[in-house]
DNA sequence: TATTGTTATACTCTATAACTATA
DNA sequence: TATAGTTATAGAGTATAACAATA
């Protein structure tokens, strides 16, 4: 019976020469590993973003004004789930370097219309570049595996709730 | 040629009246959905922990621990990538709350020897099934899908830098 | 009364420098 | 001189409450 489990096949070996610590099967759960691998994808992108002075936040945020433009900043915070007061920061970030301007919304004074300005188009076309190589490198990790299907199954876990 | 992209299939419509604003193709990118499937199975995670007062850090330091007793504390920072100096506060938790010990190190009188109390041992055997019953839930989220590879596709990604 | 943006604030996680006691 | 643990601290990222202007 002591190996009945539901799925986990497990590491159960604790050997205390190897090279760091025995994990006790934690390595062989896919919320662990989904872990170490957002952690490897997020420095990647960090570093890719980082010539042009971008946050992926920061990225992700000029990726939705442009699919958008007009946007308030309510619906951005909406789409990436950030907190409309941390929403605030990175827009008045945004817009003092110049890359996103606070346009008047039409029939809501409460609110503002967002746009990319002619240089924020600009550097985002150039962090888009950054980015695809980015993605590319994620993509050739995976080596001959299916895309789409890795796709799928993180959209299914990420629907878990 | 404004379709030859390496791999990605974007999303290119930006509908204004969808719940939420267009992501502008970031919900096709396995980074960006890789992001959401951890934050959700964290999610998930730390309300399993809960109802033991563990956090999902805390029960990986009692499993290294469990699985290796005797280990140094650098040991166990090294294995879950957790600073020396943060794991200090971890474990004056964890000691305070009598679930582990910090024992004489055989040898060097610098370092501890870790190891579970009876009452961490106890506390870690019930953690260790809600855990289990997390990880049902991620895996039921996969459906039909095979684990394994999910697996394995994610421990590519965690190697890809 | 509800909503948008804002301010202030706090909490967690993570990271670094410097100290101590041993080695 | 180097290492294990510690202390203090700082920086992200994220979260909530409350306010002003507007709806």
């Amino acid at each position: 019976m002591s190996k009945s489990r539901t799925s986990a096949a497990r590491a159960e070996v604790a050997d205390i020469d190897s090279p760091g610590a025995a994990l006790g099967g934690l390595d062989a759960q896919v919320g662990f590993v989904l872990r170490l691998a957002q952690v490897a994808v997020f420095k990647d992108l960090i570093e890719a973003l980082r010539p042009f002075g971008l946050r992926p936040t920061d990225f992700s945020v000029l990726l939705v004004i442009e699919a958008t433009p007009g946007l308030k900043q309510q619906a951005v915070g909406e789409a990436l789930s950030i907190q409309r007061p941390n929403l605030v920061t990175i827009i008045d970030q945004l817009e003092g370097r110049g890359l996103v301007k606070r346009g008047a919304a039409p029939g809501d004074r409460r609110s503002y219309a967002l746009a990319l300005t002619p240089d924020g188009e600009k550097l985002l076309a150039q962090a888009k570049t950054a980015h695809m190589e980015h993605a590319d490198r994620v993509t050739a990790a995976l080596g001959d595996m299916d895309r789409q299907m890795v796709l799928e199954a993180l959209s299914r876990i990420a629907r878990m709730a």
